[in-house]
DNA sequence: CCTTGACCTGGTCGT
DNA sequence: AATCGCAGGTCAAGC
């Protein structure tokens, strides 16, 4: 039975979900956004993957996708991996009235209703989140709202947050589209679409593949995607295949939705590639474990400074120990969905910079925020022939910044830094 | 326990 | 134009 929605159809309120906050916070690889400002992606129902748009169009979010029977089938053939003249694949979706669903009985609205996890009411949680933290989440919370944890495909998750390590977003993107180009399935090939009486441009698009596709190429998998510039990764994505085929593979990670946290912690750090901050990732936006907080040396340093932890230990850096202290400080303060409410929180620290280094800030802050963070948000879109990112036009005002977000940011200290990483290069080279 | 260093690569920054 | 440091970690080895 084939499934799309041809016209616009409501998916929420603007209010309950920013897409492009929402998509580009480093939570997703998926998503691309078109000049247009609609995002699109593949996502899989049972049986067959969809291509799904997303926009926001007076005040509402909107999706609709598109196939037909006769796309559908074409699309199980062998599909070149470059695109076909348009008009040989796409079928103009149906202006049919009879193929538009009740929104409430149409498969994708409810797959969608399921990944944005639209049960949340997201006013209520910031509230509640801004009542247990006054001075900082309250503080920074209102310059991004709309920000929704998704409920993602796990084994994506996975393997996106393996490539993760030592990584920027921009790259992963990179990363995680070259994977479903190799081994996954192509959806849709690539042509001019209709949208509202305009043509769009739109890429080919490849689903992720599925378990079983990557366990076929186990043996072939870690060569391959060292030639596509993986790195060391290569090695932990093919030992993860084969250590995930043999306990069960798609099924055995799914199943670990409705576990307990600790089980999904140890569950997932048995796979090579996978420690407690991927597993907490993983957790966290695919595993129903909204409690998980992945605790990275950006995190450190918001517990550090602004937080004012001090770790038990007498240890100076991220151990274990002190891992699990800052998850507890985070967890006591925001309650069973600290994960959500402590991403909100990193992710409002993250633009603020972006947008103060963009726009408000003196020079001087403008050089202390990282090239890359800057850099980030502009890069999301791989694709170079497509334009960058807008940039939100408001610029924010400098009294509304905490001036010490960027205490750790100051030019003298990267300086400092930089003195203090030359004589670990040169010990290098002379094994080289 | 905690600390340390290696690990791939690509875009950026400063000579 | 060539270089160097770095990026939202993981793992193994040595205290």
């Amino acid at each position: 039975m084939m499934a799309w929605t041809p016209n616009w159809t409501r998916l929420t309120s603007a209010a309950e979900l920013a897409l492009d906050r929402t998509l580009t916070c480093g939570q997703s690889f998926t998503w691309t956004r078109l000049p247009s400002g609609i995002w699109y992606n593949t996502l899989r129902l049972p049986g067959h993957a969809v291509p799904v748009l997303l926009r926001t169009h007076n005040d509402e979010v909107q999706f609709r996708s598109f196939g037909s029977p006769r796309s559908q089938a074409q699309f199980q053939q062998p599909v070149p991996k470059t695109p076909l003249p348009p008009t040989q694949y796409l079928v103009a979706p149906s202006r049919d009235p009879a193929a538009v669903v009740a929104p409430s009985h149409d498969p994708v609205y409810l797959l969608l209703h399921d990944y944005f996890q639209l049960s949340y009411s997201l006013p209520a949680l910031y509230l509640d989140w801004s009542t247990r933290d006054p001075s900082h989440f309250a503080h920074v919370s209102p310059l991004v709202p709309g920000i929704r944890l998704l409920r993602q495909p796990p084994v994506e998750t996975l393997f996106a947050f393996i490539c993760s390590a030592n990584n920027n977003i921009a790259r992963i993107t990179g990363m995680v589209q070259a994977l479903a180009m190799r081994y996954g399935e192509c959806v849709y090939p690539g042509g001019l679409l209709d949208i509202g009486g305009e043509e769009q441009a739109l890429p080919p698009m490849y689903v992720f593949p599925s378990m079983d596709r990557l366990v076929q190429s186990a043996d072939e998998i870690e060569g391959v995607l060292r030639g596509l510039g993986f790195g060391y990764r290569a090695k932990y994505i093919a030992a993860t295949v084969k250590t995930l085929g043999g306990l069960g593979g798609e099924a055995w990670l799914v199943g670990l939705r409705g576990k307990g946290y600790a089980e999904v912690r140890d569950a997932l750090v048995q796979l090579q590639g996978v420690g407690r901050k991927v597993a907490d990732c993983v957790a966290l936006m695919s595993l129903d474990q909204p409690g998980a907080i992945p605790v990275d040396t950006h995190v450190w340093q918001i517990a550090t400074r602004d937080y004012k932890f001090k770790p038990s230990t007498k240890s100076k850096s991220l151990t274990p120990t002190t891992y699990d202290e800052v998850v507890k400080l985070f967890q006591t303060l925001f309650g069973p969905e600290a994960g959500w409410a402590h991403s909100v929180r990193s992710i409002a620290c993250f633009f603020i910079i972006t947008r103060c280094a963009a726009f408000s800030l003196t020079r001087e802050h403008r050089s202390c925020s990282r090239p890359t963070w800057r850099a980030t948000l502009a890069t999301r879109n791989p694709n170079p022939r497509l334009p960058q990112l807008r940039q939100d036009p408001q610029p924010l005002p400098i009294s509304q910044v905490n001036p010490r977000l960027f205490q750790n940011q100051r030019p003298h200290q990267r300086r400092h830094q930089r003195e203090n990483a030359r004589p670990q290069q040169q010990r290098r080279r002379q094994f080289g």
